[in-house]
DNA sequence: GTCTATACATCGATAGAC
DNA sequence: GTCTATCGATGTATAGAC
């Protein structure tokens, strides 16, 4: 008979396993890039068989969505977690500066969540929804900003989207565009708030 | 024994044949995305084996660089034969124009130009170097417009590739990001010059 | 669940005959 | 230059023993 302390012992195990082979998962994307992770190098690094990684993962792109979505979880975490303060302006740029942060702190998942490093891979709706969320919490900065048209909302996206996916492509590691990050977030409310005054 | 002209029309065939069969990668391209051009789908567009593609390009990353600088001189003739007007600001306006107008006549053009749709190639610096001219032609333009500061061209740069790859990347096809290039030229050069004005 | 073993399809790339 | 044949790698998937 199956007690419910055996079951919950039996979930745990899995779900341990599970994290180990994600984790691995992430040191190969970050050492050979997020597409040339193979299910058969995974396995010999979590010290298992190709095939026995089918128990926890239906399929390689099922591996990818737990890890956009994890990659998602660890964005969402950073910026709910965060305070950010009462003047609207500077909470903008507090928040794109973690944003900027967290994918300089991890470029493989930066390419996960904002490229599309792996061209069969799209995230499942699941998955998709809690990038969204993301995106909710900075609309919700923005438009206390003044910043709450959709329209201002896709430039906005695009602008800071443009300075963090030039700094990845062309100089990983490095602030030559990232630095600008404070600079753009002026601009950009400067011309908003600009039209709003004056139209 | 070889003479001139016999060697001449030999060259003259074989470099037929290799545009017949760049002709047919972009169309694969286009098709089914860069990144799944496969040299035997290629081979077959062409009537040819696989391995007589070796004989044209000698790797599938000889293929791909081809095709970059194919892309990148189709992109310099355009912005070299247009006569951008002597007003700098409606000059750069036209120029983005004409640089969204090309993307968006081939998407796949444009992301092996400005994305990284196949991870493992990179352009040779032969190829590179056409990106840099058309990059110089952009840097004048923008100069004239009173952003010669090189960090002003990197946030340009930054601004522009975001409204096209969030265009690409988002709504193939559409216009929700690039209808707004205007308008982003505009809030860069006032940001730009107003901060010359009053320092 | 995990293993061994195997299968199928795809891919880029190469050797050697002609 | 072009072919046939082949190699090693990949992702995917399954069967069957334990």
């Amino acid at each position: 008979m199956v007690t419910a302390s055996e079951s919950d012992r039996r979930m745990r195990r899995r779900s341990a396993v599970r994290d180990r082979i994600l984790d691995a998962a992430w040191r190969l994307a970050r050492r050979d890039g997020v597409a040339a992770v193979s299910l058969r190098n995974l396995a010999r690094e979590v010290d298992l068989t190709q095939p026995a990684l089918y128990s926890y993962f239906a399929a390689k792109n099922a591996l990818y969505d737990a890890m956009f979505a994890q990659g998602c979880e660890q964005l969402l975490a950073t910026v709910t977690e965060r305070r950010y303060g009462p003047e609207p302006r500077q909470a903008v740029k507090q928040m794109v500066a973690d944003l900027v942060r967290f994918c300089a702190a991890d470029l493989a998942r930066a390419q996960l969540l904002f490229e599309r490093p792996v061209p069969t891979f799209e995230p499942t709706p699941e998955s998709y929804q809690l990038a969204i969320r993301f995106f909710d919490v900075g609309s919700e900065l923005l438009a206390r900003a003044g910043a709450s048209d959709p329209a201002h909302r896709d430039i906005f996206t695009a602008l800071i989207g443009g300075l963090i996916s030039q700094q990845i492509s062309n100089e990983p590691g490095g602030d030559r565009w990232t630095r600008h990050a404070d600079e753009v977030v002026d601009m950009f409310l400067d011309h908003v708030n600009r039209r709003k005054d004056s139209p």
